[in-house]
DNA sequence: ACGATACGATACTGTATCGTATCTTAATGT
DNA sequence: ACATTAAGATACGATACAGTATCGTATCGT
């Protein structure tokens, strides 16, 4: 008995196959729902019905249908690589025409809005968009902060202002404007922003 | 009898007071629950409750609730006017102040999201999404517009680029940084898009 | 004054959804 | 083997919402 709490409580690896397999399986088809229709449209019975894990094994998981989207939510992130030309202008073309690509392409600009829109009314979703946010803010902010220190860019220039400045052209282009997103298009709006150097 | 006909037709002019005053009504109400909740939490139920005009009236006016909300979203065009101070920075700082005092109070920017996050998904809402976008764009494309004719601005020079270049980075603070957007900000990113000419 | 028209109240159908309750069956660890 | 635990099936209750039907009343234009 005092094992099992102890295992329970400062181990909690013995975790039963069938739980992992359930949690898993939901998850994976929660992501996966999240990314074709949004926050709004997304249902726990839709997840019931395409995962075949039974409603009731959900909510033995999850108490609410808020926290498993906000669960599912967690897996937007998208891992970007931090690139390493050697100059500045190198990397961060490497960056944006990435995210570009990306923006045009991937699930999670699809779904992004969605995920705006429900942080603006929502705390917990704000935390959420914040951490997808800073995610793939960070390699750019990296090779910002590289080139300060090797001297490619004046040591008190502001990277929170940098930032901002390059991706969100693409940004406004994606959501806003509508128009495509070309390489000329990312060329231009490096040229402009950094060779105020 | 034809003279009726012809009025209906032609002019249109004779509308029913009973009629005017509930579209009226109605629209007004309709566009202050769209400013509070976005598009999402939009209900009919809570027009009729609010506006005091009965769900059946409605319903003689708008097809549909997504008939409603198209009317309702309309009106969520902010008028700017175009300043004329003598100098392209400051036409455009003018402009990207007020946009950044906006954003950061208005209504609208607390619906747009919902607004993005419904045209991403209905061709209807995407056309009223690009209605508005193009409003609040178009005094900064004619600032542009005129700084090329006095030769402030390269002739070259591509508005499509720049527009967002400066409206992009207000936007990505308002919706994905969450930073706050204060003067300086706003003119650290004018100073970096316009001193490359 | 009067016929046409719009409005309001109410109730209703139908559906979607969240979340729970109950009971049976199957997998798991020891 | 066997007790424990999880999963599945099914059916609920509760609520919210879209949209319609009905019918009596008020308001309009002429």
């Amino acid at each position: 008995m005092t094992t099992s709490k102890r295992s329970e409580r400062e181990l909690s690896a013995k975790v039963d196959r069938r739980v992992e397999r359930s949690r898993h399986t939901v998850l994976t088809t929660a992501f996966d729902l999240l990314s074709e229709g949004g926050v709004a449209s997304f249902t726990v019975d839709e997840v019931a019905r395409r995962s075949g894990v039974a409603k009731t094994t959900i909510y033995r998981h999850w108490p609410t249908r808020e926290a498993l989207v906000i669960d599912a939510c967690s897996r937007m992130i998208a891992e970007q690589e931090t690139p390493d030309t050697g100059s500045l202008e190198g990397d961060v073309t490497a960056i944006l025409v990435e995210i570009a690509h990306l923006l045009q392409t991937a699930n999670w600009s699809y779904v992004l809005p969605s995920i705006v829109d429900t942080a603006e009314r929502n705390p917990e979703f704000a935390e959420i968009h914040s951490r997808i946010q800073r995610g793939h803010a960070a390699p750019l902010r990296e090779v910002l902060q590289r080139a300060k220190i090797r001297g490619d860019l004046p040591a008190l220039t502001d990277v929170s202002t940098v930032v901002p400045a390059l991706l969100g052209p693409l940004f406004y282009r994606r959501w806003f404007s509508r128009e495509p997103i070309d390489d000329q298009f990312v060329k231009a709006i490096i040229s402009r922003v950094l060779s105020s150097n």
